[in-house]
DNA sequence: CATGAATGAGGCTTCATTCAT
DNA sequence: GATGAATGAAGCCTCATTCAT
């Protein structure tokens, strides 16, 4: 690291914050860290951004949109809900994958950006998953789908999207494409199989037995 | 809150920092917004706690005991193992609804702390896991799950877990008890359904087409 | 300087603050420096200050309310003008020989306040020259001045005022009660003078001959 | 502004300087203003300027040395001192309202320039007040004038024409000529009036009262 | 001449922690 | 137990200035 000079300084930064908000987080990345990854005194770093926040925000705001500008192009040309929903989940899963660490930022570091900026975001975030959730809605609507909570299953597609965000390697044992087509086989099968086998089993009352804190007043991340 | 004195500031000091590493993250909370909160000076938490960290670290091992200590209970008397994943995954379910804060700090602080106590809590987490996908194996080895990605569908309760415990939310349109069954449904109907539904789509080549980031060096999370 | 901790700290940083800011000005003053005079770390100045700027503010206002004070207490059971127009410049030349620093900063740090806390300033001071000014007309009115811009005789009075502040040092040349009674001679003798002397010259002519900048926007200081 | 290019960019920049060091004041002024002012970005500034304290020195002397000029040619072919005194006064209050972000500059700044530069400055400066003092005193001598402080007349002199600068606005209700003339009538009456109305009030006893700062170390314009 | 980028110094402020009272 | 005050470390950001292009 630490190369002098260049025209690609700024892009130098963009990186070593990627990486570093990934690992260790906004709030506890600093200044100085960024500044020694790229080989520059801190003050340098102003040439290139105008304010720390403004750099995460332009990270989330960049990979969010290129997340809808790559579900917009999968979907192109296909119609049946099905293959819609395959198509829908194996990018969004791959592109988790793909921009592990962008996306996981930007699911987790909400809280870290100012009011305005935040409900930028969680603009973008909300148009994409609504965009999800119309296919599987669409799916149910044509009797395709038989599971019963739209919205449930597209949380699902969510979770595990940011699940794999956090834990997918290139180098890993499963390919990209095989944790993509993995997670839409079992997705997929969860919405078309229309009988539940066992029966709920007793533990919520157990569970409620305890003490519990206090309601949350609410998510941490809009 | 801000309720003053009594023997009770040691319990007032956890819950205002479970609300407020939940809503704004650790490194994001001061000292001096747990003291306003509990009615009390900065100075004098340290009559309660040792250190901020050991405030974090408490509230995930705590959080994390419970969780194991739950699922242990509910497993009681089930033995096949769908019987025993549908149990597991309404306790994890329920469990992430109910503990909902805690559950998300002990998810998303991992690295706030100091690597001795990351360990630990890693070490609990693991062996949580580790039971979780004992059962899920179990299934497939006996013959009754035909989902062929052990790994993968854990962690996709893993991750569902996780999710709802970002929204979850005790007076929100579905009860705890109607969103684990929920989300066991889905799960089960998964790793039961024999049948791969609807051929891969291709969106793999184009999301990889992008220029992406480097690899990953590690985990945000341990 | 430097005495160590005492409960006075608060009192010793508003002094370093009043000496400084009248020496070298608000913007060239840092809080190292005034650290540094009180014997105290940087960061300790906070457990007695919000911030330099309400610092400043708070030694401007008090100022302000002192002379306010003053006035009113000395003008009390004078009634006819010219006794109480030399009660008021008496009373006003003796403050701010008396309180010169914190005078002189008053007078010109103004335009270091936000825009606030610079309204409240300057609505102190304009109460305070409005009383003055009122002064002077009511003698005007009465026929006992003959000098005819109340504005500019007001104006005249500040002026001196300012001025004073910027250079009386009680070990001086005059006493204080000698600066004050002089200039409220040079004034009453300039208000009760009928006659104009000497005729004007004609320089305007010439210093308007000469290329100005252009026209002033506002006044710097309000 | 922002006008583009040329070889005016030299002027540009001054007049920049001028405008904003009257209107925030030196140390609040950034060379980053004054470029974005003329249109241009900080490097080119030193193209034009070899420093922000050079820069703050030239506008000081040469209105120092404008005002000095100015008052020789204006007293050219005058001998008594009363007229010599009008023509002095109306020279001071015309220049004063005529150039007066430059004078206002002058007299606030001092602080603000180093040892050698302000030593320079506060020689012509003082050269200056020194030949106001004089035409005051040979009036004394001559028996013209009566009022008994030639340093606190000179002084009021000084003292109105600094306040002039701060409020003077060419649109105003008042035009050059008239605060000039106004202004010396004032002082002109103050200085032929033998009889001192009114006896002092005793308000000086009350303001020493009050508890007051310390003595001044030094005055803050040198 | 203008520019973009680098720099070093420094500015104000916050924070977890300690400790005498 | 609670408090006010002190501390040192650090954080983000600004600025005048330099210099290669």
């Amino acid at each position: 690291m630490a190369t002098r000079g260049g025209p690609k300084t700024a892009e130098a930064i963009r990186q070593a914050a990627i990486d570093s908000f990934f690992l260790h987080g906004y709030e506890a990345t600093t200044l100085r860290d960024l500044a020694g990854e790229v080989g520059v005194k801190v003050g340098s770093l102003y040439n290139h951004i105008s304010s720390k926040e403004e750099l995460l925000f332009s990270i989330m705001s960049e990979v969010l949109r290129d997340l809808q500008a790559e579900l917009d192009r999968a979907l192109e040309g296909w119609t049946a809900p099905s293959e819609r929903l395959r198509v829908a989940i194996e990018c969004h899963i791959a592109f988790h994958a793909h921009r592990a660490k962008e996306v996981f930022i930007g699911n987790s570091e909400l809280r870290s950006l100012a009011p305005d900026r935040r409900a930028v975001i969680i603009e973008l975030r909300d148009a994409y998953e609504h965009q999800v959730r119309t296919i599987v809605e669409e799916g149910q609507a044509s009797g395709e789908f038989y599971y019963p909570e739209p919205r449930l299953a597209t949380f699902a597609i969510v979770a595990i999207g940011t699940h794999v965000s956090s834990w997918y390697r290139p180098d890993g044992s499963l390919s990209l494409a095989e944790v993509a087509s993995a997670y839409a086989d079992l997705l997929l099968r969860a919405m078309h199989n229309p009988e539940v086998q066992v029966a709920p089993g007793d533990v919520l009352a157990a569970v409620e037995a305890d003490n519990a804190p206090d309601a949350p007043e609410a998510a941490p991340a809009g």
